[in-house]
DNA sequence: AATGCGGGGAT
DNA sequence: ATCCCAGCATT
């Protein structure tokens, strides 16, 4: 029997298994969910809010990442009403580290919607559920079938992993249009009387026994129906094109102290990487400004030491954004770097001090004491920023 | 279809 | 270092 292209992109899986194999299949998967299911906060109940919650905080992010922040969120907002109605800080705050932050944005958008035109509830419906802001096909699938018992896919990385190994699938993960080629498959094969297990199943399959790197067939409840365990090609499953270099950033980042005990911190722009969060002022250097920066760091000791006029270029590089009289410390406090999925920033930490009249805020700056720098959602790198000047005696 | 958008775990 | 992770919005 010959097989056309087309067949061996969707594979007809009733035809190459038969109804029989295909029940055996799904009663085996269930069983093994129901033995070894992990204990997730989000699998107490199926309260659509709950399961919302958790899913978009696991888009990207890895479980034992999302738990603390799981707990702490549904403290803080225990409804889609309180929400709704949160602050904005309050919300950055909450999403602090986790990344993506235009995800919990999206999320109070939703919110929103729902106070306004479904009475504070999660509809029942994958047409409706895909409305709203922040749900994509994913998690439109994985609310629907978790919290409604409804037969929709959620295809994410996990499923195409394991199902490209299941079927020897070499569809393109990476690229956008292969996601019907699995929704077309896991249609065939999902239990319509418990999609929500089936679902589950898969991501703690795909977590726990079908890994990327090391995938652990001989505990795996699927090998028997496994096409690329037979033939041992576990390792060429996902097919994954891409891969593209992080570029890199140089910043010189302005810590100002004024005769108070103040520092100045700047919140970012409104839209964009790390939009709305707080830092020290950040200014982008070239590569070679920067590179001689931390050559005059390194090669000299760290004291604190207070200059004026004469000075090397480090103090030039902070002098192009004075804007009132500054005391420069001569050589950078330390550096800082952080790696982002599109770009790795180098910071290189300027300490300054000056008169507090002396000095004139932007619109998006304030003064604020080290002791309350944890009531402001503050990214990643200005967080190593802040210990780094703990460390060294500066805060 | 490509790109922007965080941060951490595992190897 | 590199890959991957319960992806989505925007262009």
């Amino acid at each position: 029997m010959k097989t056309s292209k087309v067949e061996s992109l969707f594979p007809d899986v009733t035809a190459l298994w038969g109804e029989d194999k295909i029940t055996a299949f799904q009663m085996e998967f269930l069983e093994w969910y129901e033995r070894t299911r992990r204990d997730l906060p989000w699998r107490e109940n199926s309260d659509p809010y709950r399961v919302w919650v958790s899913e978009i905080m696991l888009q990207q992010t890895q479980v034992v990442t999302v738990i603390p922040y799981f707990y702490r969120f549904m403290e803080w907002f225990p409804t889609i009403a309180d929400l709704a109605e949160a602050e904005e800080e309050k919300l950055l705050k909450a999403w602090e580290g986790l990344g993506y932050y235009s995800r919990v944005r999206n999320m109070q958008k939703a919110a929103q919607q729902l106070v306004a035109d479904y009475d504070g509830k999660m509809p029942n419906t994958i047409e409706e559920i895909s409305e709203l802001k922040g749900i994509g096909p994913y998690t439109a699938g994985a609310i629907s079938s978790i919290a409604f018992g409804l037969p929709e896919p959620a295809i994410d990385g996990n499923v195409m992993r394991v199902f490209s190994r299941l079927f020897e699938l070499d569809a393109d993960i990476a690229k956008p249009s292969s996601r019907k080629v699995f929704d077309h498959v896991v249609r065939q094969v999902m239990p319509h009387q418990d999609p929500s297990s089936f679902n589950q199943a898969i991501m703690d399959l795909g977590a726990t026994v079908c890994m990327p790197k090391t995938p652990t067939c001989e505990s795996c409840p699927l090998s028997a129906y496994c096409q690329s365990y037979e033939k041992g090609t576990m390792l060429n499953f996902p097919v994954k094109s891409k891969k593209v270099k992080s570029k890199p950033v140089y910043y010189v980042a302005h810590v100002i102290k004024n005769n108070s005990g103040e520092y100045v911190l700047e919140q970012r722009p409104e839209t964009g990487l790390l939009a709305n969060l707080w830092t020290f002022p950040l200014v982008e250097v070239t590569k070679e400004a920067y590179d001689k920066l931390n050559v005059e760091a390194t090669k000299e000791s760290r004291q604190l030491e207070l200059i004026a006029e004469d000075s090397p270029s480090y103090i030039s590089v902070l002098k192009e954004q004075e804007t009132c009289p500054t005391v420069w410390q001569t050589k950078p406090v330390g550096e800082v770097t952080h790696i982002f999925s599109h770009l790795k920033w180098h910071i290189s930490i300027g300490y300054g001090q000056v008169e507090r009249a002396d000095y004139s805020l932007t619109d998006r700056q304030k003064w604020v004491p080290a002791d309350q720098f944890s009531e402001y959602p503050f990214p990643k790198p200005q967080q190593k920023m802040v210990e780094l000047l703990s460390g060294t005696g500066y805060l």
